[in-house]
DNA sequence: GTCTATAGCAGGATAGAC
DNA sequence: GTCTATCCTGCTATAGAC
């Protein structure tokens, strides 16, 4: 297959990607993912240096995507509490992060091991965490009342705000097949639950 | 060493879930558990039809306590709600959780693996919350007001009660090493925002 | 119940032809 | 850039002595 290089390393990527999601990053051999992109697995040591390479490939793929979107996101809301609005947002935010839902799923078994290396999925919070502070800027509920520590802060918006959120889009389609349920109304049941339990205390004015 | 089959046993069990913690099930080999232990790998397999065998003895051993522990724990609180109580209570439970923080991480990383195989995670899900059902029966706050139907109240106690408390106990370890911080400390800061966030829905009149 | 030995294969990685 | 061939290590699992 001559495809050139580039679309050949985009292949082994995204057929990796699928793999580890599949079966975890140690559950996944090089050889598998030759299969799957057809080509000979002595090639893929020249696109990459070694496995590890590859999930850092990906990894820091998504973290560029990231912080791009995060970038070009919506402009704070000013003033006002807009229950609606802070809806929307993140519904849109899941929609994106859906799309990236294989290799999330991957950051977060790697995120629960034991032994420390670099933690990707913290890298993800701190940045998507510092936009969410961004965003409720304006908004007199902003690091909502009574936090008492910027310490206080961050545990409330990695435990109750991120890894709901993360956790959802990496087990979305697992729940959907346990439970036979329809994965846009799983949606809103998630939005939900999530402005009850997390955004009312950014914005305590809003649904209850 | 001639400890008898049984401790040995145990040993193996220890170091399988140590190990598989660090490393993952499929980064840890049984050749690691066996030197872990300081015996032969072939005997593993005296004790084990294989290493799949060993984890599904942890799980099962894992969701056997869950389920005496939650069947021994603390009876409904009638009526009144009493903020305190509640912390209280889940304070112990996060405590006992975390004595199996090890087996717990294992668990979660196997429930993010996309290939569909038996679910321990959402078994012990499904059995804490059917015992937190029981223990806020005789609130006024039972199901939160609010709740338009079941596969809502599943969602929202699991993705903002289950999972952000599963969660905290298998990255505690790595969040006090990462901000350098206590961890008894912490697990105040924790229990702070879980109150805001889950515990509010289910008690209207507690500390915001 | 524990050990030694080893089968048998799959893993990650490299060298070199094309 | 891609493939073939191969190295070597480490893996799961078994057989059989003690």
């Amino acid at each position: 297959m001559r495809t050139g290089g580039n679309e050949t390393k985009k292949k082994i990527l995204a057929a990796a990607e699928e793999l580890f999601a599949e079966k975890g990053f140690d559950g996944a051999s090089v050889g598998m993912i030759a299969d799957a992109v057809g080509i000979n697995k002595g090639l893929i040591y020249y696109h990459f240096k070694n496995k590890d390479d590859i999930l850092v490939s990906l990894f820091a793929a998504v973290i560029d995507e990231l912080s791009e979107h995060l970038k070009n996101g919506p402009a704070p809301h000013g003033g006002a509490a807009d229950g609606a609005a802070v809806r929307d947002k993140l519904r849109q935010e899941i929609r994106f992060l859906e799309k990236r839902k294989r290799i999330l799923s991957v950051m977060l078994m790697e995120a629960f091991k034991r032994e420390d290396k670099e933690n990707f999925l913290l890298k993800c919070a701190e940045m998507s965490m510092k936009q969410e502070d961004e965003y409720f800027a304006g908004s007199r509920a902003h690091k909502f009342s009574g936090a008492a520590s910027e310490q206080e802060y961050l545990v409330f918006e990695f435990f109750t705000g991120f890894i709901p959120v993360i956790t959802f889009v990496a087990m979305k389609d697992k729940w959907t097949r346990y439970y036979n349920c329809d994965g846009d109304e799983l949606l809103e049941r998630f939005l939900d639950s999530f402005e009850k339990a997390h955004l009312t205390v950014h914005e305590p004015k809003a649904v209850r």
